[in-house]
Order: C-alpha cells, then structure tokens, then sequence
DNA sequence: TCGGCCGCTGTAAACGGTTACATGACGCAT
DNA sequence: ATGCGTCATGTAACCGTTTACAGCGGCCGA
C-alpha cells in the first residue's frame, strides 16, 4: 500500500494518504523492512567519527543518501577486530549495503565476518570481488616532495601517520618515492612518527624544531598533524614558511583559513563519501575507483619566498 | 533465544551460539525489532553534520552507544520543514528514540511531527515535557566580555551566528548583557553578521580591520568563524594579540593548535551527546540540564600582555 | 437488458524472529 | 514402584506490513 503499487485507484490512494496523515500514523519501519527485505538504510563504518576528515566523509555520503531516501547508521571507534566484528554482525536485516573504510585493519579478515548476502563497499582499501574507492596516496605524496625539491629544498622531513594504517604507509612510500626521484636519500632521522591527531604533530614538531641538522621542509601526513606541527613552530618562535616550510595532506576545510594558509594535498574527501555510495547503489558490477588528489599551493610551503639555499629545480 | 533468556539450559545455549557461528547466521535485525518492539538504535538529528562541532557531538553520542550496544542513526542537513519532516516521520519501528538538535527551527513545531510514544531528547532547545539538555551560551558569553573588559577593552566587536539560531541568540545576548555590566553602549556598529562558518568569519575579519574606529577586541560567536576572521587578520597584517585580541566559543578540539591559541568558552560538546544519550536512556523522568560553560584563557585574548590604553578593571 | 471481461478491493499467507503456554521427561519422596 | 513437582523442550500465535490471489462489482457492448 504505502509504497503506491498494486491496483489501486490513484484517488483511494491519494485519500488513504489524507486520512492517515490526519490520523498521523506513520509505517512500522521494522515490519515494513521484514516484508519487503530491504530496510531503507545503509550502514558507514570507519575507523574514527571525530575529526573533520571522517565528517566531511559522513556528509558527502550523507548529501547523497537524502536524495535518496536513505537513512545512514554510521559506527566508528572500533579500536579492536572483536568490536568490528559485533558491529558487523549486527547489519542483517539492518541495512541494506555497507560502506567500509578500515584502513588500519586487514579488509578481508573483516569481510570474513559480514553476514553474506550484504554488499560492500571499501573506502580507502581493497578486497577480491569487492567494490572499493582508493585514493592515489602515494602519488599525492610524491607531488609534494618534488614541489618542495622544485622550491629548493634538501632536507624534508616527513610526519608519519599511525604504524598499519594503509593510507599513512602509502603516503610515506609516496614521500620516499619522490625523495629518490629527486637523487636524495631518504633519511630514518627525517621521519617522526605520529598518530594523525594534532596533538602527535605538535609533539612531532617540537622535536623537529629541536633537532640539530634541522630540515628545512617539513611534510605531515595528514593537516590535522600539520596543524599540530605549526603550534609547536609558532610556541618555538620559528616562522612558516620564512623559517621552515610546511605541508599537509587532506585539504581539510579549515586548511585555508590557518595562518599562514595550509599547502596541502586536496583529497576529494566528500567525494569518496559520495562514490562510495553511489558504487553500492549500482550493485550492478564490482569496480574500483582511484581518486586522484590535487596539490594545493597556498602559503605554508614558502611558494612565493625567494630562497636562496639551492637553485630550484623541477622534477618530473 | 538470542536474548538468552527462557528456561534453556546454559549449555543448550552455549552449543546454538556455537553451531550459529560455525554456521555464521547472524539474527534478522528487523525480525527481531518487530517482535520485541526495540530496535537497538537511536537516532540523532542534526541541523549539519559537517565540521569540528558536530562531529564531536556525535562522537560523545556514539561512546556511549557503543558501551550500550545501540546503533546510531544520524541526520543532518535538514534545511527545511519538509525534509525534517520526513526525518521525523521514518523513525517508527526505526529507532528507540530521538537526540534532536535544531537551533534553527522550532521546537514543538517539529515535535508535532513525530510519532507518537518516541521518547525524544532535545539538544540546545527545550519544550513541555520533553527532556533537554541546553548550554549556557550567554552565561559563557558574558564571561568573555567580562574578561575582556577587564583586560581594558572597550570597543568589542561581536561576530554574530545566523539569524534564528538559538545558540546564536543568546550569546548575543549574553555579549550584550556583559557590555551593559560594564557600563559600555551595545554598538550595532561592531555587531558583524556571520552564519557560523569560517568562510563567514573570515569576511567578517576583512570588514572589521578596514573599520575606521577599528575595536581593540573581537569576540566571534563561535570557533569556526574565529578562525576565519584570524585568517583575515594575518592577511590584512593584523597581529592576534598585539593588534586585536580574539576570542572563540565552543573550544572546538583545534582551538588550541591555532596560533596564537585561541581563548575561547569551552563547551563540553561530547558531553553534550553524551548526557544526551544518557537522559533518553532514562525514560523514568523527563528532566533538563543546563550545561555550563568555561573561559578557557589561551593566548589570543593577550591576557599576558600588557595593555595601556586603559587601567584593567574587574567586573562582577 | 444481460453477459463477459477488466479492474478494484478484501483476505490470507509470509517475512523471521520472540514468547507464552502446553507437553513431556526426569528425579525425588513416600 | 508410583505419583507429583519441576524444569527443559516443542509448538503456535503474534509483531505490522507487503503481496499474491481470489472474488466481486461495474462498465460496455451486443
């Protein structure tokens, strides 16, 4: 009845509805789905459901399933495989399609838990058979360490991301790749770890401004560890980009508004939302989608400054 | 069964759940809610689902959930009466109940849309019979005004939210309650319009540095634009303290990575979700909270520095 | 005016669990 | 050894909606 199929008079219908808008009643979302198998909703897992990365992911998918109709039950903050595996378990019956994105965790052993019979898609990973939106981290990567080589730089140290975590490895391979690129070795001392929160780059960047051969180029994995980096620099009185240059990666919304404006690494972050999305409404096919993000040259990384130390040179 | 519960023997059980996970069949979620009437969710209503606030909101909701088993639904973007309508309207046999934020519109508006017998907890909003959880916004206001004044300020520009927003209001309000305390003229002059953004407080910033008779002291009615307008100042040359102090509300997490650290009223907005979540538990009573807020003195207030133009003086 | 066909309406089963209740088996006491 | 009480197991109804299907009524043509 309430989906409008079935023989009845457009009119009846139409006064059905009158009536019980009057009454205001409203369909039993659980029965409803029982008989028809397919509740209208989806389910989002990540990794985290603080931060602006993992809400701009939520919008992006958000905007997409109100066109739809699709209601989105999101879980984040599964620390351990255990946690994971109940919520995974729990979908049946619950929604009609997941979007996963799990980058610290190994994407089949997950879907090993899934009930079957729900589709998947992996955001930021990849599995056999399964729908999945990458994003070309390495690449990115790279491009800023040939943009900072192009600026002149030698010394480029780089803030890493979480041990596991699929998008901080490759964003350091990408790092390291450019570093070679450009005939410069990649130096264990240059690379500080972190944990993509601003505060594992604040500390970061105290230990950067303390180190004795300082660089002269600092990349964060990502701009929440960038923005933690540019408070330690500013606490320690060593200016971006005049003294030091800085990179991020993400293009958070708050990156141009920093001061100075965030060079960054734009990754289409609500797109991966929306793509995600729309890969699993089209269950059609099994594909992947590499997302490829933009270097954003703003202020940080001393673009404009003349620097003198080595002549600039481009890389290709 | 799977509530184990019933009188069936404890071993008995232990061998379904082991053969169900050997066969790895997981409970019809929607079998399940339409039989015991609970669905283990809850949905959350939130006029956006973008950006640092939001995303902490939901954050302290789905901590709590998690511990409780509960699933979260969330919503935003819900620009107008309709499509909140139509929000309201799918929750039965969806959720077990309701965390509302909508500052925009109101209240017992949207109230009247929703089916009967969901229980409902308001954020930042109140009506009859409804619990609801409110932060002091102009409790928290006043106190910055107070504290800037007494760090010898007179000429307090207020960068407003979006018109017909709750939160919006009443820290105006409260701003203006400090100045008349102080004994100073509310200007409408340095009353500068803003819709909450950084995009927003950033314009705001351009338009207050080209003022003729430019305030020694900007007070944003939120994070977000403080952070907009700080851009605006690095960019016009405008140094944060020393030129013009500022001053947030929220405490957003990256206030403090902002350089200068951004003095701001903290409000506990995982607390928020979270003392949410906790009340609509509690079915037994309807009850409010109001939560209050702190000053949270950081640096870009100047409060270390020392200023001549007028004697310091504390206000009550 | 009557019959046949088409189309609307009412009825019942099914979706996949939960739970109350009846039934059957076992142990203990007399 | 038998009866009664207790506890585990099996059975069936129910949750609220959809949908297939049967049946009936109306319309139109002859």
């Amino acid at each position: 009845m309430f989906n409008h199929k079935g023989p009845v008079r457009e009119a009846t219908y139409q006064r059905v509805l009158a009536v019980a808008g009057r009454m205001r009643y409203t369909p039993h979302a659980a029965a409803r789905s029982l008989s028809t198998r397919s509740t209208s909703a989806i389910g989002v897992v990540l990794p985290e459901l603080h931060g602006e990365f993992f809400s701009e992911v939520i919008r992006g998918i958000d905007l997409f399933a109100r066109e739809r109709g699709l209601h989105l039950i999101v879980s984040g903050s599964h620390s351990d495989g255990a946690a994971m595996k109940a919520v995974l378990q729990a979908v049946r019956g619950r929604v009609d399609g997941l979007i996963v994105m799990s980058p610290d965790l190994d994407a089949s052993t997950l879907l090993h838990d899934l009930p079957r019979g729900v589709p998947v898609v992996l955001l930021n990973a990849t599995a056999d058979g399964r729908s999945s939106i990458t994003i070309d981290n390495a690449g990115g990567a790279r491009a800023v360490v040939e943009h900072l080589v192009a600026l002149g730089h030698r010394r480029i140290a780089f803030i890493c991301g979480p041990a596991n975590n699929g998008d901080a490895s490759q964003r350091r391979r990408g790092y390291r790749a450019g570093l070679r690129a450009a005939g410069l070795d990649a130096d264990a001392a240059l690379e500080a770890p972190g944990s993509f929160t601003e505060e594992s780059g604040y500390e970061a960047g105290k230990r950067i401004v303390e180190m004795s051969n300082r660089p002269t180029a600092v990349f964060a994995a990502n701009d929440a560890m960038a923005i933690g980096a540019l408070s330690a620099f500013n606490e320690a009185g060593v200016h971006v980009p005049a003294d030091l240059a800085l990179v991020g990666f993400d293009d958070i919304p708050i990156a141009r508004f920093l001061s100075p404006p965030l060079t960054t690494v734009k990754v289409p972050i609500a797109d991966l939302g929306r793509r995600g999305l729309a890969l699993l409404l089209d269950s059609s096919k099994v594909h992947s989608e590499t997302l490829k993000p933009n270097l954003i040259v703003r202020q940080s990384c001393g673009a404009g400054l003349t620097r003198t130390r080595t002549k600039p040179q481009e890389e290709t």
